[in-house]
RNA sequence: GUGGGUGUAGCUCAAUUGGUUAGAGCACGAGACUGUGGAUCUCGUGGCUGCGGGUUCGAGCCCCGUCACUCACCCCA
């Protein structure tokens, strides 16, 4: 029988590896409502037809990358995929619970899983995690986004089109699929021919071209770094206007952190009003590669406060009886429940972490009395059972 | 889907030109005059060398296949 093991491109998160992860995500939370935004949760999966209508059939997600299945035989039943992405979902979501009528421009945030079917390398998993916002319903300016973008698109063309002979393999089927990925080559021949392409900035209507003039003038003006990429390119259909990414050096080939940008028109798309809105996600499992390669130091694991030891074996229901009344009183205790030695129970406790070991034999017993040793100093003192046990103070 | 690299103990790695019972460090467990941790020392557990075939008197090592991991293409966070 073949061993079973955790699923290609998916991995456990152990205890040890918990404290990192519940620090970046309490960091992304924190941080998001700062500049506030709300939390939205949404399905692990949705109706095929969301995504498809969503990213576009350019996109290699929607054409081989969706785990999509349908569980019932019966017609009418629709199929459902795993969410390959969340803009979309939380789009859906913003219409379908009428969050335009309530509020027209809502500010959410959100963090969870994600799944694409794709082969497994640095930084890309089947399933990953990604925390994102969308700024849904700001007015929008631009109906005709689009036609820019079918401008610049004609442009191209024609520019690339009398040295398709010279692309790599690859561009020449991005020509007719999505000539914009072209520009994102890495073959050194197409890098060549990209230096001379038309700038896009020269080919946006009036509109397009206040609001990117806006932006810059805004971003130059609140003192943030930036930098203009002409070869930036991004891979959902729904993009229009503004798109951008934070990239790490240590990430390998796979060095997006974070990227986003306007989808002016998804919302109308969905079947909603005619809003604009604007959106990123972070990669969170990239984020913790780039904080390990930066050498930040790990938050502290959780550790029991106090770990009791039995001289022998007959006191542990005793030592049970004071872990019990250690943890209603919020204090977090452990014990030994396997008979080992005294010297083994310190080995235990120390390994824990243990900030205290409490001791019991039969002097204690006698005395009433428990000894408390503090495991930083190594001091030992000897504290009255029932008044510790009402009122425990280290 | 395509290509490269790597598979030996829980982890990091050894094992002369193919040659006996596959080793070490770390980790784990027990102990060092028995009511006390970290340091040191001693001992111990732990491997169908990823799996399946082939060549050979003999394979961890060579050949073929397969699977897994990994990096990259593609695509994207």
């Amino acid at each position: 029988m073949k061993e079973i093991k955790v699923p290609t491109g998916t991995s456990d998160i152990l205890p040890e590896q918990i404290p990192l992860w519940r620090y970046v995500e309490d960091t992304v939370r924190t941080v998001f409502e700062r500049y506030g935004y709300s939390e939205i949760r949404t399905p692990i999966f949705e109706y095929t037809a969301l995504f498809n209508r969503a990213i576009g059939d350019t996109s290699d997600i929607v054409e081989k990358e969706m785990y999509t299945f349908n569980k019932s035989e019966t017609p009418g039943e629709d199929s459902v995929t795993l969410r390959p992405e969340l803009t979309a979902p939380i789009v859906r979501s913003y219409l379908e619970n009428n969050l335009p009528k309530i509020k027209q421009f809502q500010k959410l945030y959100y963090c969870g899983p994600l799944f694409r079917y794709e082969r497994p390398q640095k930084g890309r998993r089947r399933q990953f995690t990604q925390a994102g916002v969308e700024a849904l319903g700001s007015t929008s300016y631009l109906l005709d986004a689009d036609k820019c973008r079918d401008a610049y698109r004609d442009t191209l063309k024609k520019y690339l089109e009398p040295h398709l002979p010279q692309l790599c393999g690859n561009c020449q089927r991005r020509f007719q699929r999505n000539v914009f990925r072209i520009l994102d080559c890495k073959t050194p021949n197409c890098i060549a021919i990209n230096k001379d392409v038309p700038a896009f900035d020269k080919y946006l209507c009036a509109d397009c071209r206040a609001h990117f003039d806006n932006l810059i003038k805004t971003l130059d003006e609140s003192g943030m770094k930036y930098g203009l990429d002409k070869h930036l390119v991004r891979g959902f259909d729904y993009y229009t206007k503004t798109i951008f990414e934070i990239t790490h050096s240590s990430l390998g080939a796979q060095d997006a952190l974070c990227g986003g940008g306007r989808y002016d028109d998804l919302i109308a798309e969905l079947g909603g009003p005619s809003l604009g809105a604007v959106g990123f996600a972070i990669g969170l499992e990239r984020t913790m590669l780039a904080l390990e390669s930066a050498d930040i130091k790990m938050p502290e694991p959780p550790r029991p406060k106090v770990f009791v030891a039995v001289i022998d074996q007959k006191f542990s229901p005793k030592a049970f009886h004071i872990i019990t009344t250690l943890r209603q009183k919020g204090i977090s205790a452990d014990m030994d429940y396997e008979g080992k030695s005294v010297k083994s129970q310190f080995r235990t406790a120390d390994k824990l972490k243990s900030e205290f070991v409490i001791t019991i034999g039969e002097d204690e017993i006698t005395k009433q009395t428990l000894k408390l040793k503090n495991m930083v100093s190594g001091t030992e003192t000897e504290v009255n059972e029932s008044e510790f046990l009402s009122k425990p103070s280290f």
